[in-house]
DNA sequence: CATAAAAATGATAATGATTATTAGTTCTAA
DNA sequence: TTAGAACTAATAATCATTATCATTTTTATG
């Protein structure tokens, strides 16, 4: 896989702010070092890189896509409130994937859990 | 909470239909029974009905709403390939809520499970 | 080099899901 | 019975995403 100048940028920004970004974020970003940048070359360089397992796409967060450069396998924090996103690094469930559901004919190939519940700043913060 | 003719028979519908049905499903649906109802009805009744908690929005599936007329606590399974939805009743992870993030300082108040994989049907023809 | 084919880009139109608006209709309570 | 509230159908508006297309950049090859 090739990269161009935007594609380049578009991975360097993914990997510099880890906070899964949607494309629109992401526009925002490299807005800030290439101006001329078009959107749909953003939406076109996110498919292709998720296409070739260099990023994720989560679609299990909301019904915004959002983009992770992502190495180990991880789970995500959704902040109730504020509804930014935490990375939950975890041994969960490795045997939970295979065992409960084969009952049921079902063949697990991934498992996503997301949680949700308010973040340390928006915990704080409740009590207003 | 009041029930109109057209919020009745939406609710009627998601009963009768657990397949965890979009805005649009449930449209096709209602309108056999309806002809002349609007999908506006349905985005605002579908919406009405999961403000006062009678239904759930699952936002989690892909980028589209499902609505699910839900009564226990359960988590799903989508098919990789065929997309249907499948309910799983399991008692998973009571614990795991919140024993594992409480270290990372996060206050979990609910957390969702999507699996994915083949569905029954769609394992039987993948060899094809 | 020269240059033709392939790939990538920017601009923007098109699409699909959802929300907002609005004028008219139905329900409800005094 | 009737004014006000709630609800509806139709449709415009919005937001996220994809498709299109003319132009530019890159790449491979003679």
């Amino acid at each position: 896989m090739k990269y161009s100048k935007q594609r380049s940028l578009i991975l360097e920004v993914l990997q510099n702010n880890p906070c899964h970004p949607t494309a629109e974020q992401v526009f925002a970003l490299v807005k800030e070092l290439l101006p001329d940048i078009s959107l749909a070359t953003i939406y076109r360089n996110l498919n292709q890189l998720t296409e070739n397992g260099i990023i994720k796409k989560l679609d299990y967060i909301d019904n915004v896509s959002h983009f992770d450069y992502c190495t180990e396998k991880h789970y995500h924090f959704v902040c109730s409130k504020c509804s930014k996103i935490f990375d939950i690094k975890a041994n969960i469930i490795p045997e939970i994937k295979q065992s409960i559901l084969k009952q049921q004919g079902l063949t697990v190939e991934d498992m996503e859990i997301s949680f949700s519940g308010l973040c340390p700043d928006c915990l704080k913060n409740s009590n207003n």
